[in-house]
DNA sequence: TAGATTGTTAATCGATTAACAATC
DNA sequence: TAGATTGTTAATCGATTAACAATC
């Protein structure tokens, strides 16, 4: 399987895309451990994967090939890593609902660090319109049409209550966003060249309490 | 594929349990619109989901077979996914750190939907230490490890900042947890029997921008 | 009845794992 | 050199999709 060929094929798998924060968080760690080499091996160890499956993962993620006996160079990976999940090109955002949980995201820093960054917030409750949270102002959800327009931004994160996610969510469409990451409990319907990704803490639940129901049987 | 041998599988994959809560989600909001039966090809079509998909994930959830031509009853559906994924039998939980998130997490009841019940929290501020955050008592890390024995509880929610993630991890361990929901963007080292589920932000962030950029492109 | 929808058995597809040669 | 670690090619495994008979 040869590198150019990799590059065409823009389809990556989700589970896979999945995996590469973990890696990234990790390889970040070592970093900050002074490490300076890290080998395939010794990753899969420590994150208890497949050391074949990591292996073909940096074969894709990386620019340059690992030397046997040693592994690849810590800094180069991380370099690697933040082109290819686009870290390093920060995507503006907005966001809608200034609740309990948009309050937490818009006081977060670390996305930043991720390649996102919020550049306003809006609601229509009157006490919190005009406010900042963490120097982002929050605008009434009429403006937010016009800003989006304006600044060209594509990416629209969603932190209102369920019955008006939907709502939101065709505003949103309707002023140009082309990517929503929703936090509402309720299964959006949008158009086919939308992309929405659920940030839905429930299906993480089921994950867990099945997996514990199982291990305490 | 009787039903009996597939109850005895028990290792039902992660990608199948994730789409499980979606399912229920449209299933409730089908149920307030008064809907009374329900059928998986109107379903897979609504999800986006192949119709195929959708009567394969029924067939393992529903207790009861549906009826050609009309489809399963909503109110028995929704029955059924609630004893799958366990939202019947609520779980105890602890959460350490009160920061933002948190206390976003303490604030929000509608856990309880979905079978968690957070009954205490930890932290080492002596700002947040015994106030209450939505009726629940914050109490010195220090007390932990006796009130989880004393509890029997099994369910540990981490939302402490990166550098301490590990240490309150270990001191779940040994005080008895068997299941941790990890909010801090870091690996956790953890023995094999105990399960780890990473609810990270920046791999859902990760896949929504390389789509987006796809798309964009 | 006719036809929509179901559940089942078989085929496909893609991701993971295994085996192994290459190389520092 | 010897051996660890790499990248590649082939085999396996499991999830998804297709085809179809059963049934209300």
């Amino acid at each position: 399987m040869n590198k150019d060929q990799l590059l065409d094929i823009d389809d990556i798998s989700t589970a896979m895309l999945m995996r590469l924060p973990r890696y990234y968080n990790y390889l970040k760690e070592k970093n900050e451990e002074k490490m300076e080499v890290i080998s395939s091996t010794k990753m899969a160890e420590d994150l208890k994967l497949n050391p074949i499956l990591v292996r073909k993962d940096l074969a894709l993620v990386s620019s340059t090939a690992g030397k046997p006996r040693v592994g690849f160079v810590l800094d180069e990976l991380i370099d690697d890593f933040e082109t290819f999940l686009g870290y390093n090109n920060v995507d503006d955002a907005i966001l809608v609902g200034v609740g309990r949980l948009g309050t937490t995201l818009l006081s977060y820093d670390g996305f930043k660090d991720y390649g996102l960054n919020i550049v306003a917030a809006f609601d229509e409750r009157e006490d919190v319109i005009h406010q900042k949270v963490n120097d982002k102002m929050v605008f009434p959800i009429e403006k937010l049409s016009n800003l989006v327009k304006r600044l060209n931004i594509h990416l629209g994160i969603i932190t209102v209550p369920k019955q008006c996610a939907q709502d939101v969510c065709d505003l949103m469409i309707q002023s140009g966003i082309k990517a929503i990451w929703n936090f509402a409990p309720i299964h959006l319907v949008v158009p086919d060249h939308i992309v929405v990704k659920d940030e839905n803490m429930a299906a993480s639940l089921a994950v867990l309490s099945r997996k514990l129901a199982k291990m305490i049987k």
